[in-house]
DNA sequence: AGGATTATTTTTATCGATAAAAAGTACTCA
DNA sequence: TGAGTACTTTTTATCGATAAAAATAATCCT
């Protein structure tokens, strides 16, 4: 473990459970706890200060997310990770979100427009990898979908969102500069306000695969 | 709650957490337990003879498959069910079972061919309805899709499965003798058999179109 | 009477302790 | 020496008890 772990919540959640598990998550999301890695109840429960039935319980949810592997009888580890994996994560988000932007955008009113217009030139005013990019990053993508009209179908590709954060954390030698990360956003944006159906999927679908690109380059 | 609960299992599960997660997601499945029915800890606790821990442990990962609802500081409660969240199975199960159906026809070889054929044949020698149909009805769907080659993607499957047996389960009043769901099968496997995927797909996809239909008709 | 406030009961979430299982270690005997 | 067996230690899964929160009932005051 080489990075610092995620320190105590402020308020937000009420239970303990709840605040544990979003600690464990970011802690998984962000690469500070390792692919494989051990996941020792009585270890955590020192670590983030709690008692083991909320950390179980956590643990448990985080499983049934792909986020750590459980193992009867012998307790969890952080999920392992690998290219075969990240393909179809990138497969499915492929999927799942050219059909949620279709929706969106032919569902999407003058009040979607203006919060995708807001998020989008919120995020295009910070740099990539700047504190607040990866919250704004997420906003643009959930507003761009968010008219598809469908929980589950949303439910799932927020899922899939979490998994392809973390593998681009933890490769992190993608050097994000070669990329074009704020040019493929505001093609994706354009298209998206223009209703062009076609452009704004194949924009969306080019922006996944460069990062696919990225990773495979040096894993 | 009107029907048996499921009884104690048998040896299977070598955990109580799984034990009794099996047997509450039977539960709810098969509709022992209605949409909306609040879960008191205590009360499942003495029907099933278990101790606090692991029934959270289960009601907590049915809460992540969507088949109980968990509220921060007010428990559990079965799942709500509405004719919205049908639509959004059914629709999300046409788009990923397509694509899994494609992928699985690419790839299957001639052992495929024969798993399938065998799991139809089961299928169809026993009338709807039986004690066992259930079981493989859904080993017939599984084997359809299993050499699809992505693992992830048949997971979601298996969950909105899941929750499409639940619908199906919850709604008796359609009344399967009216549909040819033999036939439907056939027309499905033949085709998957024929590795004709326009053919395969379409014939998948007018299966649940008829459920769907079915399910319209009287709720 | 009726709306708000305070007590009481029920229910949830959490802790600490412990039995059961797995992993690790030392020992035996060919 | 080294495969197998008995003994420790560590770790997991589970229980029973309890504090905190919500729901319910009782009381008060105008």
């Amino acid at each position: 473990m080489n990075e610092r772990l995620s320190s105590k919540a402020t308020c937000a959640p009420v239970t303990i459970t709840e605040d544990v598990y979003a600690r464990l998550r970011a802690d998984i999301l962000s690469g500070a706890l390792f692919p494989g890695e051990k996941l020792k109840v009585a270890d955590l429960c020192r670590r983030y200060d709690v008692g083991a039935s909320p950390l179980r319980e956590a643990l448990s949810r985080l499983s049934s997310e792909n986020l750590t592997d459980k193992t009867e009888n012998r307790g969890f580890r952080v999920a392992s990770i690998s290219e075969a994996q990240y393909r179809e994560v990138f497969e499915l988000r492929c999927l799942l979100e050219a059909d949620a932007l279709q929706k969106s955008i032919r569902n999407g009113a003058r009040d979607w427009e203006d919060r995708l217009t807001v998020a989008f030139f919120r995020l295009d005013r910070v740099p990539v990898g700047a504190p607040d990019w990866e919250e704004l990053h997420r906003t643009f993508h959930v507003e761009l979908l968010s008219e598809a009209g469908s929980i589950l179908l949303l439910r799932y590709i927020e899922e899939l969102y979490d998994q392809a954060v973390r593998y681009r954390n933890l490769s992190r030698a993608i050097s994000d500069d070669k990329r074009d990360v704020r040019g493929e956003h505001k093609a994706v944006f354009e298209a998206a306000i223009a209703r062009d159906m076609d452009a704004a999927t194949a924009a969306l679908m080019g922006h996944y695969q460069h990062t696919l690109q990225g990773l495979r380059s040096d894993s």
